[in-house]
DNA sequence: CCACTTGTGAAAATCCTGTAACCAGCAGGG
DNA sequence: CCCTGCTGGTTACAGGATTTTCACAAGTGG
């Protein structure tokens, strides 16, 4: 999709061939972000997915990794933004900006 | 319905695919109105669905949610009107134009 | 030790919501 | 015509809610 390749098999996500160095977690969500391309996921989706079972009521964890992954994708990818923000709800990828 | 999709199940409401960005209340009354199409809502009625209840005797809540639904669907789909108003009535949701 | 990751708390920044205006258009009465 | 009242469209604003970001303690492995 674009300059981002994302591997799940192979531990990797790629920008122009070159890897970004993301922690296991920070991957973990970019994969299930990309698994569902534009459409909407809610923290408890994304939660499940990612850590498994259920979020406290007042968990942060998805907040502050999303936040994570854009710095990263920021860095490499400037100008874009791959991961929309739904308040209310949760966030959406997009993989054109 | 055309060119618009509306998945309330997904929070979310589609124009050729792409979602809107809607807010909360801005999804939930453009559910409320294609819910009914064609058919001319109460303010009473999509108050009702939307905030629960009964509104204030000068409460403006929907007219105001309609005006920013219409600007948001206005610039996805230009040229086209999809919310009607009924004066003295309410409003109706028309699928096509 | 050191470098790195992870989850948490909390401050800072941002967005949403409801209300109160302000306007324009219209109809009826005088 | 000119008021007046009524209706709906739109914008501005304050408060609250939500999100973003930073800092830190604990854990891991080299």
């Amino acid at each position: 999709m674009g300059r981002l390749e994302i591997r799940p098999e192979e531990h990797a996500a790629l920008v122009d061939g070159q890897p970004l160095s993301l922690t296991v977690r920070e991957l973990q969500l970019l994969v299930s972000l990309s698994e569902h391309p534009q459409r909407i996921m809610t923290r408890e989706e994304l939660f499940a997915e990612v850590w498994g079972g259920h979020p406290r009521d007042d968990d942060r964890s998805v907040d502050v990794y999303v936040s994570r992954l854009r710095a990263k994708l920021g860095e490499a990818l400037p100008g874009r933004r791959l991961i929309h923000t739904h308040n209310g709800i949760g966030y959406r990828f997009s993989p054109d900006g």
